[in-house]
DNA sequence: GCGGTGTTGTACCGTGCGGTACATGAGCGG
DNA sequence: CCGCTCATGTACCGCACGGTACAACACCGC
């Protein structure tokens, strides 16, 4: 046995740092027309090691996907988190954390991600089913009010709401203009009839939250 | 002079169905992946060809975004006409258009070209200037009612319709849940505080609108 | 000190890529 | 009928790609 190693997930230290690494590296260029070799070279590594850890170029991307769905995972969890106390409250707070412009990359990478997903890119596709069912069951928690909001209803605005804020997210990775975006959602967030705050509007949604920086 | 026509746009027949064609095509394939020569395959016709009318792969990629952005300028002409009547009917109206199944293929490339665009390749990056600014005078005049809502509110809603749109249709491309997402879009129509109909929530957005079918 | 096991470097392979050279037609003005 | 331009086909170039072969090295248990 020389070449690759085993095609699972072993999950060695030095393939997580790569991993961890090559993810940040992709954020900032992307991922299209990344070639192992350019990867490598940004990584310190050569495409060799890349292909004993990860298999192939495609067993790279998937893992990265993955990922990315693991900061999603994370991202939700600092959500359920923060969502404890008034919905308002944690809505305006999370989205605050979205806008983040040292996010963007990483939101830039799950967008471009998502994009391939849909385009049907086969080591893209551990991104569609989680991609809004995860979010779900903890945002309709939060629309609920603690029972106050019939669950149809707040199944509906958790889903909304969730859009909304990823459609608000694509919004200001393309234009910038945070303050014309952040009017939208505080529109959004004051939309709701009920009594003490909004229900959280933007609260949630898109992003591969944990943005880890430089990586390895 | 042999091989490659003006840089340009000169735009001779031939070329004009190419391009659709290969917009069609590429719908349906992904972008990320393809070559000139699968592509003209496809099209039937060779790699060379494709050279002769666009110049290079990327220079091909360029003119299918400009005809993508094209297409959202059609689509943005059909609702400003069909705004002309009662808000509410205007928005739900356009969103059954967004929604149609077959305007599927078109929308995952605009979410495909969306995403590259924001990662910074060139070739997509005349996707960025109009994607959200196009569209924001028109859902703003339509989100004023006459002049019913503030100015600064109204331009506010109008992005977050915008927002929620793209938002939705991008849950709904990776889900297929068309009762769920409709259902999260009537929430949003139904939210608006506003008297005879709902302004026109998931009215306007998110693709490339008019639907080329096979192509050439 | 030796044999293994996990890791890395160097060198290479075949393929398909984007792009170019060049010849060949089709259609038309003169 | 010539000559010109537009269009297209065939063949090729050099290159970078993903992936593999194989040898070496480090480290550890014994």
């Amino acid at each position: 046995m020389s070449g690759t190693r085993q095609p699972g997930t072993p999950s060695s230290p030095a393939r997580d740092r790569l991993l961890a690494a090559a993810y940040d590296l992709l954020a900032e260029r992307g991922v299209g027309e990344a070639s192992l070799r350019e990867l490598a070279a940004g990584l310190g590594t050569s495409h060799r090691m890349l292909i004993y850890h990860f298999g192939s170029r495609e067993g790279l991307l998937a893992q990265v996907v993955e990922l990315a769905e693991e900061r999603q995972r994370e991202a939700f969890a600092d959500l359920t988190g923060a969502a404890g106390g008034r919905t308002d409250q944690a809505a305006r707070a999370f989205w605050q954390r979205l806008a983040d412009p040292s996010l963007a990359p990483a939101e830039r990478l799950f967008f471009e991600l998502y994009g391939q997903a849909l385009q049907g890119r086969p080591w893209a596709a551990g991104m569609l089913p989680g991609v809004v069912e995860r979010w779900l069951p903890p945002l309709t928690e939060l629309f609920a009010e603690g029972g106050a909001v019939p669950p149809p209803v707040a199944a509906a605005r958790a889903r909304l709401a969730l859009a909304t804020a990823r459609g608000l997210l694509l919004d200001l990775l393309a234009t910038g203009d945070r303050a014309a975006v952040e009017a939208a959602a505080e529109q959004f967030m004051g939309l709701f009839p009920h009594g003490g705050g909004e229900p959280g509007g933007s609260t949630s949604p898109a992003g591969p939250a944990a943005g880890s920086r430089s990586g390895a």
